[in-house]
Order: C-alpha cells, then sequence, then structure tokens
DNA sequence: AACGTGTCCAACCGCACCGAC
DNA sequence: GGTCGGTGCGGTTGGACACGT
C-alpha cells in the first residue's frame, strides 16, 4: 500500500470515529447545506461540513450539492437531443462522464452515467454483444443515431418556430449535428439549447475534416450547419427507418423500433 | 392482496491527482 | 521526496418504485 492509500485508510478511519452519517439525505440536511453555501459559497468541503454543522463527509456534501441541490441541475427525462450528444460523445470519448456532462448544462456526469448504463448497456445486453464491441458501436453509428435525428427533427418541424429565434436572443450559440440520411437526403438537428456559451465545443469538433477526406471508418463529424456526416455507409436500414413512428421520447427504441434492430444486428453478425 | 422481478437513480466507494507544507 | 488535505472521477451498490403474475 503506497502513502497515497495509506492517507485515505487512515482518513477513512477518522470518519468513522466521528460517526459521520451516511445514506439519503434528510430535508434538514439539505437545507443547511444550501443555506450554508448560499452564505459562504462552495469549496473546502470537509471544514465546510463541520462549519454547517452536518454530520457528513466533505466528499459527500460535495456529491449533495453538484448532483441534486445546485440550482441549475435540470432534472427530468434526457431529451432526444441530450441522448444523440451523449452518444455522440461517448463515442469519441468512452466513459468520460463528467467531460461529456461539460456538454450537456444542467446534467451531471452521474445522470449520464446512469442514463447509459439503464439505457444503452440494457439494449447492448438484449441484442447479446459486448457493449464496447464494433458491432454495438456500428449499430449505435448507422441505425439509432440517424434515427434519432429524424426524431428530433420531427420534433422541430411539429413544434413553435420561435424556439431557436429565442434563444439567438439570449445569446445562446446555435450548433447543428448534420448528416446524410440512408435515402441521401441531407439532414440537420440544431442542439441549441443543449450547448451552453461557454462550453468548449471546438474542443470536440476541433479537427473536423470533410467525410471524404478521411479514411477512417469510425471517424465522426459534427459542425456548424452546412456540413454533413455520413452514417449510412452503404449499409440499407431504410424499411427500419422509415416504417417506425410514434416513438415516445424518453426511450430511444420503443419495442418495434428493437424488434426490427436485433433482426438486423442479428443478420450482420 | 401478496409476492417476485426488473428498473432506475441517489449515494457510496476506491482510487488518483494536485498543491501546500 | 514524503506526507497530508482537498478534490474529482469512474465504478458499484442499495433501496424505492413499477410492473407482472
Amino acid at each position: 500500500m503506497d502513502a497515497k492509500a495509506k492517507g485515505n485508510v487512515r482518513r477513512e478511519e477518522e470518519d468513522d470515529q466521528i460517526e459521520l452519517r451516511r445514506g439519503p439525505w434528510t430535508v434538514e440536511e439539505d437545507l443547511k447545506l444550501v443555506n450554508y453555501i448560499a452564505s459562504h459559497g462552495e469549496g473546502r468541503w470537509n471544514s465546510l461540513a463541520l462549519f454547517a454543522g452536518l454530520k457528513r463527509t466533505g466528499k459527500s456534501c460535495r456529491l449533495r450539492w453538484l448532483n441534486y441541490l445546485r440550482p441549475d441541475v435540470r432534472r427530468g427525462n434526457i431529451t432526444l437531443e441530450e441522448q444523440l450528444l451523449i452518444l455522440e460523445l461517448h463515442s469519441r470519448w468512452g466513459n468520460r462522464w463528467s467531460k461529456i456532462a461539460q456538454h450537456l448544462p444542467g446534467r451531471t456526469d452521474n445522470e449520464i452515467k446512469n442514463y447509459w448504463r439503464t439505457r444503452v448497456q440494457k439494449h447492448a445486453k438484449q441484442l447479446k454483444c459486448d457493449v464496447n464491441s464494433k458491432q454495438f458501436k456500428d449499430t449505435m453509428r448507422y441505425l439509432w443515431m440517424p434515427r434519432l435525428v429524424e426524431r428530433i427533427q420531427a420534433g422541430i418541424a411539429s413544434s413553435s418556430s420561435t424556439t431557436a429565434t429565442a434563444m439567438g436572443q439570449i445569446g445562446i450559440p446555435q450548433v447543428a449535428l448534420s448528416y446524410n440520411t440512408l435515402d441521401n437526403s441531407s439532414t440537420t438537428v440544431s442542439l441549441e439549447t443543449q450547448i451552453s456559451p461557454t462550453s468548449d465545443f471546438s474542443d470536440c469538433y476541433g479537427n473536423i475534416v470533410p467525410i471524404n477526406e478521411n479514411t477512417n471508418p469510425d471517424y465522426f463529424q459534427a459542425s456548424q450547419i452546412g456540413s454533413s456526416n455520413d452514417y449510412s455507409h452503404g449499409m440499407d436500414f431504410q424499411p427500419w427507418l422509415r416504417g417506425v413512428d410514434n416513438i415516445t421520447s424518453d426511450h430511444f427504441l420503443d419495442c418495434d423500433d428493437f424488434l426490427f434492430l436485433q433482426q438486423q444486428f442479428n443478420f450482420n453478425m
């Protein structure tokens, strides 16, 4: 055991001696934490826990604040746009949840991680394949993501067109992901509600080149409105893409989607 | 109504990193 | 260079809840 590990063990032993509380937070504890941070700000979590009168570790206080009590935490279902972003960014960075969360304002790394485990990994399990396998990644890239784009577009088309204008007026940049759908028409989806003015999107997409100049099949692209992505790669999934409507937004695959996907997946194994 | 099973998510855990001393 | 305190990250778990039988 190295010095750092010893230090961690010693601190945990000290925690036990103080009889720190664990488990779910009470309303009273939440109020103490919120009020203390409102008066003194966040940071220095161990001393914060002490001075706020909370019998919790600093780590516990930090986690509670960041994942639950922070005023800008977004709650509720992950939107289609957010699902698409998660898939995109995960394909690039893997399980770098905090980095992915930086590009989904109001969403926590914990929430994204939970989403991935409960939704995406569940589908991988149902398809009887490893979530890290090429087959599963291809399925995401060539089937789920284009389908999400179409559904986002359908939603945009049926909703008020004032949204984008309003977002522009309050200074939120509009970033779009564009794809070529499988029938060779161009599809563009705006992610304006997800990208904060301070997010470093150039970090994600800083080295983008046109698809026809990149020979790497695993390459994905995203850009300002006007460029294109190509997820088709000659695979013919048009019946699936065209045949399913009325899909609920909280899951990116409904039952029919999944059955078709399972057939396509087995066929292409 | 009672029970079993599956799902979801808040919270915890272990580890690593960093800066100060 | 070693130690310590603070912090952040990714993986895991436990319990509440929903749903089916």
